[in-house]
DNA sequence: GCGATGGATGTCACTTGGTGCCATCAGCGT
DNA sequence: ACGCTGATGGCACCAAGTGACATCCATCGC
């Protein structure tokens, strides 16, 4: 049995996610996303430090599964392939859900605040990356490069398989968009 | 002759400066940073949209330089060398800079609200990028990858110049980084 | 010379995000 | 029965940011 009802957290992030896609993120208070859960402002900021925060929850879940499938890449991999291993995993992740990943993506397309969260979860995504490939024995400054150029190919992936008129795989974008990296790297 | 005592703008860049490296963004309040100036709270967030921005002035030139120089590449230059021909005018920019670049950078590091806004100047850079090379002609997905590998090496070069322990040319890391980013997309 | 103009600044009130501190409440073990 | 514990509520408070209005003063037209 428990004390209190469960999912304070989840009823948190529905109320959030609902009322952000219906008045904008500028124009809801966290009084109101809390008064949807049936809780108050204060415990909102319990369970998330900032009113950006709510939409970011599976950020550390992707984040240990990338750095994990990295780390996991056969030792005769090349950096770049074990990067794309991992971007291919993080892409399995979010492949079930792309309903609710587009309706957050346009939650976050509308305000810039929640786009700078955006920008530096990949950029936390980006640093977990290279600190990885240097335990792989990457050195500076190829180990930095090789992880920026992967989350570039997969923010480009990203945006090209949230797009509505796409039926493509996420997957097989991703794995597109390095070829189409390399190909412009190499001077194309 | 001016009817104000001019440089209000400038005044206030300075104090937030000067107060963000002496006690830290979040420990200052801009009521401060405008008293230091002479003025007042309401005065700051006419010349800045918020408390952050007063550190990014600069990067509306920087982008503006970025942008004339790659749409002013030889016709004939290949998408990557248009980029990096951007990349190290704006290297040129900042180069006579060094000292206060680092100090400002130092304040950045700080501050995790400061990196995100850095962040998305950095974002608004490379999507200007990229719109530029499709005026070059660039498809997409091409024109976005590229120009995030672009930014990519901006990034890694800029770290590796605002090092203390550098001694080195900010173009000539921009030109170094790029190549390793070169070497490291073939899969070496 | 003088009043009108207009842009820069100040003043004030207000909303909201975010935090510290303490109270409350319900199930748990003893 | 009693106290403990962890989730929640209540409240006061600070600081960011904004809207509305007042004020000040160099310049311009007369």
């Amino acid at each position: 049995m428990v004390r209190w009802e469960p999912g304070s957290r989840a009823r948190l992030e529905q109320a959030a996610l609902a009322l952000y896609g219906e008045r904008g993120f500028e124009n809801t208070t966290v009084a109101e996303i809390a008064a949807r859960a049936g809780l108050t402002k204060r415990t909102f900021f319990r369970y998330f430090a900032d009113k950006r925060e709510v939409l970011f929850s599976g950020a550390g879940t992707l984040q240990a599964l990338l750095v994990s499938t990295v780390a996991d890449a056969p030792a005769s991999a090349v950096p770049i392939d074990a990067v794309a291993a991992g971007l291919e995993a993080a892409a399995g992740l979010l492949q079930e859900r792309r309903g609710s990943a587009r309706q957050r993506q346009l939650v976050i397309a509308a305000n810039a605040e929640l786009q700078e969260r955006e920008l530096i979860k990949l950029a936390s995504l980006s640093a977990a990356l290279a600190d990885t490939l240097r335990r792989r024995g990457v050195s500076d400054p190829a180990a930095g490069l090789t992880a920026e150029a992967g989350i570039a190919v997969f923010k480009i992936a990203f945006a090209g398989w949230i797009d509505e008129t796409n039926q493509r795989d996420f997957g097989e974008l991703i794995r597109e968009s390095l070829n189409q990296m390399k190909a412009v790297t190499a001077g194309r």
